[in-house]
DNA sequence: CTTGACATAGAACGGATGTTCTGATATAAT
DNA sequence: ATTATATCAGAACATCCGTTCTATGTCAAG
């Protein structure tokens, strides 16, 4: 997804990038990186930019000048923030699985959308989805809702999870229980609604834990 | 302090800058506002935006490529703030009316709520109750969600409200429909569920429009 | 030692960019 | 009509900027 090892020059170089940015409200220019980080050819500073742009720190619009911004990697390395831009990997529907984040985020910024990284806390690796059809109401959520999911294999009890039932060939959003004996009890978020039970956990996969629900209706 | 008098070509400049640098992370260049806002000549675009930094709505770095930023005044007039607070005003609990804001939000401000705006829109005057208890399952809202609500006591046909039930000393969230005849229709979200009708207008209160509906689970 | 991948220096090139100058148009006040 | 002010159009220009090419240095692998 991301490397995570760049060297102390190109760690420089977005630190000052990110400092740059906010002091102006625009980017720098790669003479002005040069000076600021006693590099003495614009061609090194390029060099460098190639490396963090492979790295996912940020992007570069070549050709232009001043065409670099912050990645999502390179904000929250740099600037904590307020708000968070998560991408809307695509839709919801029963029958089918979540999709799977792909290796860089960033790339598919097709749809996104933007929340407060207070209310989301620190998390990240963070995805969003469009419910699709009403057949997730057992776990509160309908047609048109956006489900904000962290993608994982594994949750802990009573969490709330997208499994995938084999059996069924269906997606639904659960609470996840792993019970004494094996046996895994799927309780639905409605608390008037029962509990599945399933005795085969090879059945079950989790595609990935939800972590808020946001239905608009303006 | 701010002149508020800008031409209708000013302030198409000014739009369009918040919103390329709001796609881009970085400012236009002046030919790029050329094509952009059907200017023909890049002196009359320099010569605008030295009007509009005369009136405070933007910075102007010269001699610098893509020097510009936009000041204060000109980020709250194109972008606004990129995150709200809002005042959660309370709890929202069946059996007692919708918490009334007062007259000033600000001064309530004990505990509040951060929002991007752009998953919220331009609307004003929004707070967020907490809901209580699991009464508001048949509008796909449980216990601990959160409500962001405007204030309103009229609604359109099909919008989520609170409403307050004089009969039954209830305050629920229902699609809100007035039908022919003086007839009220209150459809639940979940649309397993059958709608209530009421006969007597004058037994159901409007204390808010629903507009979003926050469930974290992390 | 040689090789190859990686990183750096320096300079030159072409295109992009902001500035400036001249001239034109429009509108309102005198 | 004349003047003043504000705005616009076009072109020329110097500079800024990213790219590219060549040469150099470093360091580990063979």
């Amino acid at each position: 997804m991301v490397d995570e090892r760049i060297s102390e020059k190109q760690r420089s170089i977005l630190e000052f990038v990110g400092e740059y940015i906010r002091d102006n409200g625009y980017p720098p220019s790669m003479r002005e990186i040069c000076s600021a980080t006693d590099i003495s050819s614009t061609s090194v500073v390029s060099y460098n930019l190639d490396r963090l742009e492979e790295a996912g720190y940020i992007v570069r619009d070549r050709e232009v000048s001043r065409g670099l911004r912050l990645a999502l990697a390179g904000r929250s390395r740099v600037m904590a923030e307020r708000v968070v831009q998560l991408p809307v990997l695509g839709r919801i529907v029963a029958g089918e699985p979540v999709p799977v984040p792909s290796s860089d985020f960033a790339l598919m910024g097709d749809e996104t959308i933007e929340l407060s990284r207070e209310i989301l806390g620190d998390v990240d690796e963070l995805y969003a989805l469009e419910v699709e059809g009403n057949s997730m109401v057992d776990a509160l959520v309908n047609d048109g809702d956006i489900v904000i999911m962290h993608h994982q294999s594994r949750v802990e009890n009573g969490e709330m999870a997208a499994v995938w039932l084999r059996g069924e060939g269906e997606v639904t959003l659960k609470h996840f229980y792993q019970e004494p004996g094996g046996r895994i009890r799927l309780q639905p978020a409605n608390p008037t609604m029962d509990p599945i039970y399933i005795d085969d956990p090879s059945r079950v996969e989790v595609q990935g834990k939800v972590v808020m629900v946001i239905r608009k209706l303006a």
